[in-house]
DNA sequence: CAGTCGATGTACT
DNA sequence: GTACATCGACTGG
């Protein structure tokens, strides 16, 4: 049984400095309608990604046919294909026009494991599921169809919780990057066993 | 645990 | 051609 259904993000949650939406998305809960199929979970590692001033940005150097949408306005999911196989998703932020976007990294998993197992592997461990970028996409069953996609409408979606703790905010590195890599725009929830690994910030 | 490496398709130069 | 906002399998300690 899905739990309660709480408040959708409204347009304005979105509309704002992405370094800040990045920041408030951290326990949000992502939800994914498939047919009858619900698959939701929390939000616990983040990364942001600006536009002309960010060289780590796929918006760096203008806009493309591939990152059209990180220059729509912020409700938006941008998701990109990558290494040949991988699809990330990304929230897009600010207002019409100027590009930004913030890449999910991790969630931790609440309703609808048993359909994220079948699509990630029946034998993966509950803490794998979710804690990469491929991975949740994976697990959420999004790939280049929903690139583009509203995320106030019926499929996928984003609603409220509470403000995570302070002390629970960890902030450090963006990892998997070769350029754009002093700034810390990688958040996290501090000491969550679904944050993906790799951290050697700093 | 950490480090290395191949897979595999596409966007962009 | 080259780089890539990754993953999983593998190695060695």
């Amino acid at each position: 049984m899905p739990r309660q259904s709480p408040s959708i993000l409204p347009l304005s949650f979105y509309v704002r400095p992405t370094l800040d939406v990045a920041r408030d998305l951290l326990g949000k809960i992502l939800v994914r309608r498939i047919g009858r199929t619900v698959i939701s979970g929390r939000i616990v590692e983040v990364e942001a990604y600006l536009g002309e001033r960010d060289e780590a940005s796929h918006a760096f150097r203008g806009k493309t046919r591939r990152n059209e949408v990180m220059f729509r306005s912020g409700g938006h999911l941008y998701v990109y294909f990558t290494y040949g196989m991988h699809y990330c998703m990304n929230v897009v932020t600010e207002e019409e026009g100027t590009a930004g976007a913030v890449l999910i990294r991790a969630i931790e998993p609440l309703d609808g494991v048993d359909a994220m197992r079948k699509r990630r592997g029946l034998h993966v461990r509950e803490h794998d599921l979710t804690n990469g970028p491929a991975k949740c996409c994976q697990a959420f069953g999004i790939d280049g169809e929903d690139n583009g996609r509203s995320l106030v409408g019926p499929d996928i979606r984003l609603t409220d919780a509470p403000v995570l703790p302070e002390r629970l905010l960890e902030q450090t590195r963006r990892i998997g990057i070769t350029r754009g890599k002093e700034q810390e725009w990688r958040f996290s929830v501090r000491g969550n066993p679904f944050v993906s690994r790799h951290s050697l910030s700093r």
